[in-house]
DNA sequence: AATGAATGAGTCTTCATTCAT
DNA sequence: CATGAATGAAGACTCATTCAT
């Protein structure tokens, strides 16, 4: 089936671009890794090796608005999804292997100078916030309020991932909700 | 002479890599950049491209200490120096081209599944935690109190440029300041 | 044709690593020796050099093996099998240009502490000496005779190969099948 | 002291040409494993490797003279000099390491297209048969048969060697006296 | 006499992509 | 749709040699 060849490559994709970046991963470890013959790939990504970093780039957003629902529907308040969302990445950094970073950066911003990358990074990282925007706001922030902070919260989560994997030790991601709702 | 051939390689890697990262470029790029023969580097960097992107780091790294040092010194209070930290930052960063992330990142953790590459950016992220809690231990906070907000600054500081980057806007950088000490 | 370019690849391989051993060859000699393009010497031999060596070895072996059938299989005598594969080698000695050695030799033995040459080598020129063994059995030897002939036909003719080499006269080689025959 | 410079750069480039062949082996080499440094190389050997190489070869050459007049001086017949001869090989080769091969056709045949260093193989070789065969007259042969024999002796030794190296195992050397001296 | 920095052509290999089937 | 062969530019790195000190 056609669906599934392509969605294997952006899955496969963006797993590796997580771990080693953009220009860190060749066409042929994402085929050999998705397990699909080298011809393929042009057929369901026509541009090549970018196409293939924008879908998995996109894949990976889904993915993680997919995890920030999972974190604020149940929440009851906007702390508590705050928090549950680090300890879910950091359960994920944990599983995930340690050398990994935000899918979107490794993908989109670093390799490639490539306008395109950055104006879809862009988009993606604003479709987060906007998206914990809109569970603050239902969990009864006002709109300013819950922009800020869904700000914040990307810029913290971003931050100290990279701090985790300096450090090899998602404890880091544990500690900054605690941080991010007392202040400083 | 022989440190000056040695540390303009140093010096135009760790622009190139801050732009594209480790794998994004070539050690023909910055040759050439940096005017400086092929068979050269080898002499300087015996291990090449993986030594020369720790020197580079190392000479980022001591940027970025100075940077806080000249952001701190003058400081009268700690949310003094931490704000004038993160207006540095922002000039730097349109100074610099808007491609730009930070130069660790870029060149340690993005870029080559190399122990080595992440023990020494775990080493240099501390060194600037560090120096940042020796500042703020100055300027009168607990040792406790200014660990975790030197800690926190550099999370926010790392995220905010990812962020800036993907806007190619460094007010964001200049937002910061003002969430980190109201806190939220 | 697949096939074509890979053999053409192998056979040129062969010719020039016998002239001037495996490390004396540059992949770039063979590339524009056979008019083959640079990136196509990786389809077929994923390996690079080193498989490409194996190939032209086996090449170069399947050939001498012809020869020693076409020496022997007319023969009446082991004698007069044994005393045409030396004229046919000096033969092919002098057609191949002066400069070549023992194709298997220059190839995998000189050349790249390599396991796996070693032990190609070491099957190849056992596949030699069985393949005389077998004509020498044929033509009434015992089989311990036989086996003990072909041997020593191995050693002398790799020596006297060499020794032909050094002295750029295949009348080394002719003599040898009288000494052969006759003894010490 | 400068001879002893020099003859340590001969001495190591001779032990290592002899394992790698000429071309598989780096002027870096040979300068690490006689820690000996870079710049003083050319002082000795004004035309580099090639200089080196027949210095190598020649002294390689001294030394199997040697070998051949420690077998053949206490010997009482042609038969005896030439048997503690090959005995005396096998053990060179077991104590040398198993890949080594004959040095002068390691550094002077296989390896670069250099007529002076066909030449000079030649008149090495050359030199080895005249020593064996002076050895023989000495002994009660004819001068016609001692210079035959020398010249098998020395295509058995070369080839033989060649062998022994494939099968690493040095008793093909010590099985050849009792073939050259029974004939075949 | 001795040295280590400098040099650029050379090494083998991998790259992303196109093409004919 | 799917495929594997073909492609040459680019990748990192090593080479033997020269030269100023």
């Amino acid at each position: 089936m056609n669906g599934s060849t392509k969605d294997k490559l952006a899955w496969t994709a963006a797993k590796l671009f997580q771990e080693r970046g953009y220009d860190g991963v060749g066409l042929s470890d994402i085929l050999k890794s998705a397990r699909v013959p080298k011809g393929s790939l042009y057929h369901h990504f026509r541009q090549g090796k970018s196409d293939l970093a924008l879908a998995a780039a996109q894949f990976a957003s889904r993915e993680m608005l997919r995890i920030i629902d999972d974190a604020f529907l149940p929440a009851k308040t906007y702390k508590d999804g705050m928090t549950t969302l680090f300890f879910k990445c950091a359960k994920l950094f944990d599983l995930m292997g340690k050398w990994n970073g935000c899918p979107v950066s490794g993908i989109l911003l670093n390799g490639a100078y490539n306008p395109m990358f950055r104006e879809t990074s862009e988009h993606i990282f604003d479709s987060w916030i906007e998206r914990v925007t809109a569970h603050a706001t239902r969990l009864g922030l006002s709109e300013n309020d819950a922009k800020e902070r869904a700000t914040h919260l990307f810029v913290v989560l971003q931050g100290g991932w990279d701090l985790a994997r300096a450090r090899q030790n998602s404890d880091e991601l544990r500690r900054l909700p605690k941080l991010l709702s007392e202040g400083l």
